[in-house]
DNA sequence: ACTTTCTATGATCATTTATGATTAAAATGC
DNA sequence: GCATTTTAATCATAAATGATCATAGAAAGT
């Protein structure tokens, strides 16, 4: 043990390129200068990591730098390795709190999302005891682990491309059911709803948030302001947002008028 | 229990691999060197046990650290994959035979069972084009993999120790379907019906039966002349077993006036 | 009790991978 | 057209990795 060595504030690559996407998510566009300033490593390991990113198709390269890719493709397939880059902190920071709000013997539902999955997952790490009702294939799975946990999945069919649930029988037992908690994931929050991108899952949505007592809504900071078609539900009193990074301060006064608490997650610093 | 032992501060491996998985369930990532020095080991052992953790899948390894697998792939239950163990050979080749029997563009009911398992997929392997309906979730996560099957989960509640739904809405869907094929795992084949271990399950079966313009059941050897409390459906004409090893002469006879194909799957040699 | 195995760990080293510097080519702006 | 910026390519260096080996401690057999 005779050297030292003082870099005990290094980050491994597959942190600076979600860092990398994280910011492209919130700005929109960004210099391949800014970039090598902000993450403190050369431009050639910039370009790299960027190729790298935009190949598996969450961004898009352009001279200089780089922009969100506006075409979603429905064809592109995400490597486990950067599909677990996106906001990964956030959402298990997201996750964690939302978990926190439950307590035993509730009734609780949750929807298709990648934030609520991580809820779940400190749901059946704490051992919870639960009545479980979901949409999403692999949520079911990782509840299905929870030995104290009640598991209902209302079923329906397979969204292609995801693993959630919609249609029948799942619309028709959604809207028979009452349950405690819902935790809703969203993919875009206005002043006064929550939409998404396609009717079913709006439906989906809506039936959720109606067999509810209380809803949580469970989504990181790039959900505020984007745009999505489809109403799912309008936002009223006694619903709580859980998410990362605060909203607008238009959105936010709006929400917090209508009666919306809203919640920041702690993040966990690199 | 004579000696006791001193050292506090050594913990066993299995611990240590759980913090470590704590730890990156807390941050989404971590790097070797910071997991060495919080934990007090020397780097090739970080690296051995993360190598260890990610073959269970609850990580993902990067180069310098590891993060969260977001994307939980086939991550099923210890107990469940020893269980699938058992018989392999002879589950493969009756899987690979039923889903010789499928064509494209039909429906078809996986029931819940080991060697329906091999059957979808058998079904997702040759690409087949399908409208699929389980109550299983494993069933449910493979068929999901196959981009050309579209794919119903029945809903229902979670049955305790397996992947299987039952009851509600899945009942109800059940009766108001009308599929091709329906592979039905069973758990004892009497002479004249098909017999399960719980009333729900054996309803659910039923109503799989009625469901399908052609019932065919998957079942290995052991399970003729085996004992189970609640009959699920009795055997009618046109009905097809498919298994490795014949039944006894009486049971054979009995079946095949009432109409029954017995039909043996070829195992594969070692 | 003693010895033998076996596992976990740490150290060493060759190999792979990531990074930053350099430079020529390409793209952009004027 | 030219000047400037951005890029891709190459290379050298540094870091991380996997493999191998030796040792210490535990578990098991005698």
């Amino acid at each position: 043990m005779t050297t030292f060595t003082q870099k005990s504030s290094h980050i491994i690559p597959v942190q600076r390129r979600s860092r990398i996407i994280e910011l492209i998510r919130l700005k929109g566009f960004i210099s391949v200068q800014e970039l090598s300033e902000t993450v403190c490593v050369s431009l050639p390991t910039i370009r790299r990591d960027l190729a790298s990113i935009a190949k598996s198709g969450i961004i898009q390269r352009s001279h200089g730098g780089a922009t969100l890719k506006t075409n979603q493709g429905t064809t592109f397939e995400p490597d486990y390795q950067t599909a677990a880059l996106i906001a990964q902190r956030e959402k298990a920071a997201i996750g964690r709190l939302a978990a926190s709000r439950l307590n035993n013997n509730q009734s609780v539902i949750f929807d298709s999302s990648s934030t609520v999955y991580e809820a779940a997952r400190q749901a059946v790490e704490n051992n919870l005891v639960l009545t479980a009702v979901t949409n999403d294939l692999r949520i079911a799975e990782l509840l299905a682990s929870g030995p104290s946990i009640n598991l209902l999945v209302s079923g329906g069919s397979l969204r292609q491309g995801s693993y959630s649930l919609f249609g029948e029988p799942g619309t028709s037992f959604l809207q028979n059911l009452h349950v405690d908690i819902a935790f809703i994931g969203i993919h875009a929050i206005t002043k006064t709803a929550c939409c998404d991108t396609s009717l079913e899952v709006a439906y989906i949505k809506r039936y959720m948030a109606m067999a509810a007592e209380k809803v949580i809504v469970l989504a990181d900071g790039s959900k505020f302001g984007a745009v999505a078609f489809f109403n799912a539900f309008e936002f009223e009193k006694s619903f709580e947002i859980i998410t990362d990074s605060p909203p607008s301060p238009a959105i936010r006064r709006s929400l917090e008028k209508k009666g919306v608490t809203i919640t920041l997650a702690p993040v966990e610093k690199y």
